[in-house]
DNA sequence: ATGGTCGGTTGCCGA
């Protein structure tokens, strides 16, 4: 099984996109994050064109929004409120292996690093707390689940192109890197991408598109992941960064990230 | 210390 998740950023304007992304690399599974759509305005056609005609979305009018799209049939669709707000930012679905799916977009947290002046980075920090407390709580330890998408936090000196740089930057201090490490702990999963390219190698899903030449500067970050329950965790054939899509014409800021599953 | 670029609820806000 092969799976794709991607900040489309934009799933309508970067329509070209995800076919190219089809074409090349023919996903069974594509999980979106900021598709920035309403339901009601969901691409469905032009996705089922391109073989996807199992499609789970969750969005709101302009900004943030989820989404699956799948070659195979999706049931049971789960959408939790993070921190009580229907935002559009979680939506999963179980495949007909049983395989259950998450697309989740974690909050950005603003620039201000300080939930008393920013109460952006104060939601952020609630919904790494929730998901703490709710995968464990609602999910069974011996459940196949695959867990993927922009969580807005690189927690690894080798996820960020400069550690010491970074350490007071939203998405890697060290309150959001303890808080992205207890959750992960708390799941007792498995770090896919990690396992493939374990640290100190860097790893980035993300380049800013404030930089001249993006490639050149190499200034990421890994904001994307892919979590394993341990069911999964000895079922990984490979985990690619498909870093080339960050320099199609017109790119997301996030690459995608791929993982091929026996 | 600053400004740099995107997309959409556009002439701002969120990223």
């Amino acid at each position: 099984m092969r799976l794709v998740t991607w900040n489309i950023n934009s799933v309508r304007l970067r329509m070209p996109l995800v076919e190219k992304l089809a074409a090349e690399e023919n996903p069974d599974i594509i999980c979106l994050q900021e598709t920035k759509v309403q339901d009601k305005d969901f691409p469905e056609e032009p996705l089922r064109a391109l073989g996807y005609e199992h499609l789970l979305y969750r969005g709101i009018k302009g900004y943030n929004g989820v989404a699956i799209l799948s070659k195979t049939p999706l049931t049971n669709p789960i959408s939790h409120e993070w921190t009580g707000k229907a935002d559009g930012r979680h939506i999963a679905g179980t495949l007909e292996s049983g395989l259950e799916v998450h697309s989740l977009y974690v909050p950005a947290g603003g620039d201000e690093p300080d939930r008393t002046i920013n109460d952006k980075f104060g939601h952020k920090l609630d919904f790494v707390d929730e998901m703490t407390d709710w995968f464990p709580a609602n999910r069974a330890s011996d459940k196949p689940i695959i867990l993927v998408g922009d969580l807005n936090i690189a927690p690894l000196e080798s996820d960020v192109w400069s550690h010491k740089k970074l350490l007071k930057v939203v998405s890697h201090t060290p309150i959001e890197v303890e808080k992205f490490t207890a959750a992960e702990t708390a799941f007792g999963w498995v770090d896919a991408m990690r396992k493939v390219t374990p640290a100190p190698e860097p790893l980035y899903t993300w380049w800013s598109y404030r930089a001249r030449d993006w490639r050149a500067a190499n200034k990421g970050r890994r904001l994307d992941h892919i979590w394993l329950s341990q069911p999964l965790a000895d079922k990984i054939r490979d985990v690619r960064v498909l870093v080339d899509a960050r320099g199609w014409e017109k790119p997301s800021d996030h690459a995608p990230v791929l993982i091929d599953l026996d």
